[in-house]
DNA sequence: AAGGGTTTGTGCTCACAATTACAAACTTCG
DNA sequence: CGAAGTTTGTAATTGTGAGCACAAACCCTT
């Protein structure tokens, strides 16, 4: 059976509900509560479980601890995940630096850039190499994801690098529309391209001048 | 006549093309050749510009100047956009840094911070003011875009006060699922989130061993 | 143990977006 | 100018995902 990839991009929001209800010391927890948590249909979440198994009980609801483990399973996320990154420049350092990640299983394991000034320099712990030893280093000691923030020029030659260098997963943040080989995932953050469409709407009704400062 | 979301979130990407297919020198662009480059199909594209108008000419393609200047018209793009940061921590300052933004017309016009030791300093030629201030400073100098990135604690909060200060459009870099009131548009961006989704297709084949460094 | 109250899992329906397909309009070339 | 070749815009079709609604299963109280 196929699941619809927008059903898996609704499991990671599910989890992370499902940590803060565990952090919360909460054991069960119905799809109605946790639609509201996160602004979905209950039904819509009984739904997507429902593709991979029953998981909850009549009159009851879902138990917060095995929902959890059933999905950090079904997603992967039961294991650390290595990452390689492609430019350190502004944006890449801030990427290594964004604690985000590890917490999460996520390690940046390699970093990688073209500038010979940068080549050599060490940032948190990681000694940046030369891109162009890319495929001699990743065949010793491979990653999964490859994290590309290079200049928007560079980067679909950066990416088909990685893929040739068998790296099935890769988030990019250069403001290219890149192409991948089927079999290789992609994901673009983009926070440019989320305003330049939430602009459609904010354009129509104008700036509301502030009533005041009540309260 | 309502305008499909999806439709809206596309936009941005046909601008992004049609700007290097300008900074080229091409005139006129199919969009059978828009499509491949975008990996789009091109009647989605046909299908996606109608809904605004006719702005190609049969046998011959689209105009691109003229398309582009409609677009931006379309979106809103023909204008500066005025932004407030919230948290200026490791996050916060990377974004502030970020030069992807004003070169779309995005800028950031105010930074705000909550933390004693972060209030009054100067960053980027922006003096971060209290968090406190909030209502105050944006009801002098109202800004039509919040970009959220403190801790996941206090980001509801936080998007409360923007959303109170008239604020209709949010950019949260929080990794929580916030709630915002009709007319407030709301767009998260997280590469955690991102990566959580990505994991469960590569999960399913194995990391495979390098063959060779050839080529 | 029995009944009232919950909540899940899912078949069904509906809405909407993507694709197909084609007439109409334009270009180019002989 | 006419015919062959492009390309658009859109009507019609197909595909797909979201929501509804309900039977079945479970909890809890008395």
């Amino acid at each position: 059976m196929e699941i619809p990839p927008v059903v898996i991009d609704r499991l990671p929001l599910y989890t992370r509900a499902l940590s803060s209800l565990q952090t919360e010391g909460r054991d069960v927890v119905s799809s109605q509560e946790l639609g509201t948590r996160l602004g979905v249909t209950p039904a819509q979440i009984r739904k997507d479980l429902s593709y991979f198994g029953r998981f909850g009980k009549q009159g009851r609801g879902y138990n917060v601890q095995k929902l959890l483990d059933e999905l950090h399973r079904i997603l992967g996320l039961d294991r650390q995940w290595r990452m390689a990154l492609v430019g350190v420049g502004k944006l890449g350092r801030a990427i290594l630096g964004y604690e985000g990640f590890s917490p999460q299983g996520f390690r940046i394991v390699e970093a990688f850039d073209a500038s010979p000034d940068r080549i050599g320099q060490r940032i948190n712990s990681l000694i940046v190499k030369d891109t162009r030893d890319l495929e001699n280093v990743l065949s010793k000691a491979p990653v999964d994801v490859g994290i590309v923030a290079v200049p928007a020029e560079f980067a679909q030659d950066v990416i088909d690098t990685l893929v040739k260098c068998g790296v099935r997963g890769i988030l990019n943040y250069a403001p290219i529309a890149a192409h991948v080989p089927d079999g290789v995932h992609l994901k673009r953050i983009e926070p440019v391209l989320a305003l330049q469409s939430m602009t459609y709407y904010l354009k129509s009704s104008p700036r509301p001048t502030i009533t005041a400062a009540r309260g």
